[in-house]
RNA sequence: GGAGAGGUGGCCGAGCGGUUUAAGGCAACGGUCUUGAAAACCGUCAUACUGAAAGGUAUCGCGAGUUCGAAUCUCGCCCUCUCCGCCA
């Protein structure tokens, strides 16, 4: 949600912001359901001020009685139009993108996003590399047709070491990430409309949702909405920002209309799993946090010894709910090129606006945090140890860093083979 | 799943139809006193929207209703706690 009073007062800005998105949010619309809107609850607030005072003599004055009841049909009748005005306004409100950080590069989708810089030497084998289907099947380390079966398409077995190296990874990277100063979660899995709502993933990824039946309850598709809206409603001391969490958790996503994208293996699928930063922070502090995000990201890729590249991702490859966003995409040897593994949002107010996310300080100055949703790992950087570090033999070299949590340095390959 | 109790400002807690513009206390902040601190005393102290300001409106878990008027009465819902049952 932006704020309603830049639209007011600046509503060709808006429009511009909303043209660069591409949205088809209809800002003229909105800002005559506004007027309305502040039309009527003037006229509203105006006859409750006459209720309220001549109640108050009715006491003694029984005649006013009789005036307080013509008021009162009054404003009954202004009333039901003010909260069908007030739904219109929300609803539209709902559907505004955030504002884009200037910087954000012009685009269409992904093919237009602005490589920043490329880090890491990407392998080279004396060999055709195997993609991490291949070498799963042969190493018996994920098992997708399992997946299918007991689930549906899109879900999926880690197996055997395969599943050790996802657990030594996803604790390593907590660990890292405690020690840099964040506090660390078990956090629910399901959360009400709300909370889906007020983090930005609904209305605008309502069809990505899984949604229980008869409850007001949702998969999470990101850990990112627990951790925010774990703050909802709250004013938080300005003096202990940044709060800085981290959670691991499954995520689910129905990835309704990417069919085909999917691709080989399971590097698009319903169900991962990640290790998420999130960071609450003064409005004048989020461009810095977002880069520690961005350092905390790089730090983990280059201590795992994946080569990678940044990418300022475009307009219209980014969220509605997004100032900014800078993806890191590691190089898969198996694939023989870069593919997303983290992403790292700046989204300003936006969620807390929503969620009702306060800060104050010290001097009584009040305002909205700022909040940054980023990757810190999933099962694609594990996809991309496989790859990248795969020998001749379909054997793969564990990172030196996960040495200690898998107890082994190697996944073997199978003799004979 | 069964039974009971309860949801009031940062916290405790009164209020049970109209001097509640929510008593009182604690905490916090400012001041007096003090070498300094504590104590004591005086003062300030919810949030949002609206307005140039004075002020106005809304909010006592949420929603609806009764009434000229609701924190207070009625109905529905949500949540929390305690005990019992089941259980990783």
């Amino acid at each position: 949600m932006i704020d309603i009073k830049l639209l007011r007062e600046n509503p060709e800005f808006v429009k511009q912001n909303c043209l660069r998105r591409g949205s088809d949010a209809d800002v003229d619309k909105l800002i005559a359901v506004e007027k309305e809107q502040r039309e009527l609850n003037f006229r509203a607030e105006a006859l409750r001020a006459d209720r309220n005072r001549l109640s108050k003599e009715c006491k003694d004055n029984p005649d006013a009685r009789v005036k307080v009841k013509e008021i009162k049909e009054e404003l009954a009748s202004i009333e039901t139009k003010l909260v069908e005005i007030e739904k219109e306004l929300h609803e539209r409100m709902s559907w505004l993108p955030n504002i884009l950080a200037p910087e954000t590069p012009d685009g269409k989708d992904d093919t237009e996003n602005k490589e920043l810089r490329k880090e890491g030497t990407v392998p080279q084998f004396s060999f055709k590399p195997r993609d991490h289907q291949e070498l799963a099947e042969l190493l018996d380390i994920i098992d997708t047709q399992r997946g299918a079966k007991v689930a549906q398409s899109g879900f999926y077995y880690w197996k055997g070491k395969g599943a050790q190296l996802c657990n030594a990874m996803f604790f390593w990277v907590q660990q890292q990430l405690v020690k840099k100063g964040f506090t660390s979660f078990f956090s629910p899995c399901l959360a009400k409309e709300q909370t889906l709502f007020g983090t930005g993933y609904l209305p605008f990824f309502a069809e990505q949702t899984y949604k229980l039946e008869n409850e007001d309850l949702a998969l999470i598709g990101t850990s990112e909405q627990t951790l925010v809206g774990y703050h909802a409603d709250e004013t938080l001391d300005a003096a202990k920002l940044p709060l800085c969490y981290t959670s691991f958790t499954p995520c689910f996503r129905t990835e309704a209309g990417s069919y085909g994208k999917a691709g080989r293996g399971i590097f698009r699928v319903h169900q991962f799993h990640k290790v998420e930063q999130i960071v609450f922070c003064l409005p004048d502090e989020s461009v810095k946090y977002h880069d520690f995000c961005l350092e905390n990201e790089e730090f983990i890729l280059k201590q795992l010894g994946i080569p990678y590249r940044l990418v300022d991702v475009c307009v219209g490859d980014m969220g509605a709910p997004g100032y900014r966003k800078y993806d890191l995409e590691a190089y898969f040897a198996g694939f023989g090129g870069y593919r997303e593994v983290t992403s790292n949002t700046n989204l300003t107010d936006f969620q807390s606006r929503r969620l009702n996310i306060r800060y104050k300080d010290k001097d009584g100055n009040k305002g909205f945090v700022h909040t940054i949703s980023a990757t810190a790992v999933t099962d694609r950087v594990a996809i991309a140890i496989i790859e990248n570090n795969q020998q001749e033999d379909g054997s793969i070299i564990i990172p030196e860093v996960l040495r200690p949590f898998t107890g082994f340095d190697r996944i073997e390959a199978p003799s004979g083979k």
